[in-house]
DNA sequence: GTCTATAGGGGGATAGAC
DNA sequence: GTCTATCCCCCTATAGAC
């Protein structure tokens, strides 16, 4: 079955408090090493329970990674997409997803990374999934660039080309930010905006 | 020991055949799940020896990491930053620059994208050593945008921020880019140097 | 230089008591 | 819902024969 974005998204309502926990300490886990070197018994021992513990929550560990990264996927896209329908010119709408998404990937840099990374790690199925929310997301801002040019407020020789490189770029800023460095991540986030709107070149 | 761009790179040549054709064929593992995932005795079988065989060849499993990866970042830097010094404009050197950048790391595409991946899986000492000559690479990036901008070819707001932003465009290629599709690589590799001179500002 | 055999540990996952 | 105990497998790495 083909998920959408109108569903109703009430997982981690549904969830114990407990298994949510257990999602935090993982996803946190998963970033600062990487899935497969990190260990059932770590996990738990984090999230202070046994390893026992985990499989009354989740079926798997690869289950607690399909979690992390599609609610978290899916919920920056439903929350963020609409950005682009709002009633500005095609470069203020573009520069401000830009903007809220450097934010937001940072914010939720644990669950954001883990997604970017890890994807491999996911079985076919729920990979699948997961790339669906993600092509929704690449699309959109695909057409929207073309839109853009269409009616003359960008200049884009190839805009399913531009998009992708843009989604590089955005999706590259939690490898190398760091907090103490120059720029704050704001800072970052509207720097690249701007950067953006040359690339898809602005007139 | 700092080490330096001018020393001979002979590891290679002082290898055994043997030795090079287990990191060939760990490289190409690594590439294709991940360095936690792929085992001795994997990179052992489809090498056509025994696990054993390869603490014959290499100290750990880490070191032939090790190896893949510095081998590949160091040689790519040394054949290829020059190309910054050519007698042309700044904007035609940034461009070439671009383009081999992304056929050379598609070409070289099972090291190049585990150096860039499994980063984390180095021992600090090892570690350290890559990070330096990425961090050549980058700085010089980043001065000749600078040096673009004072001489006025180019008009960036930010030469460090922009120089990491095509990093990571670059680099992200060899993450989406299939043969099948739409364009070759020699084309992406053309297209992304066109749309790097728009990124800098060029005139 | 490659092998067999194995050490020593940790992996993910399950059974069944409480 | 959490625990203890444990299964079976695979991990990296080493010893020592050939």
């Amino acid at each position: 079955m083909i998920p959408t974005l109108d569903v109703a998204c009430a997982d981690v309502a549904s969830r114990s408090e407990r298994a949510n926990e257990i999602l935090r300490v993982a996803s946190r886990l998963f970033f600062e090493k990487d899935y497969n070197s990190v260990g059932i018994r770590t996990i738990a021992n984090s999230a202070g329970v046994r390893g026992a513990t985990l499989y009354h929550h989740f079926r798997s560990k690869e289950e607690m990674l399909y979690r992390i990264i599609l609610e978290v996927t899916r919920d920056y896209i439903r929350d963020h997409l609409p950005i682009l329908d709002a009633p500005s010119s095609f470069a203020q709408r573009l520069k401000e997803l830009v903007r809220q998404h450097v934010e937001y990937f940072w914010a939720h840099r644990y669950g954001m990374s883990v997604g970017l990374r890890e994807l491999h790690n996911l079985t076919p199925e729920h990979l699948a999934e997961v790339q669906f929310y993600r092509l929704v997301y690449q699309r959109r801002i695909q057409e929207f660039i073309a839109a853009g040019a269409h009616f003359g407020e960008f200049s884009c020789f190839d805009p399913d080309l531009v998009g992708i490189a843009l989604l590089d770029m955005m999706n590259g800023v939690n490898d190398w930010f760091k907090p103490a460095g120059r720029l704050h991540i704001a800072e970052i986030a509207q720097l690249y905006g701007e950067l953006v709107l040359r690339t898809v070149g602005t007139r």
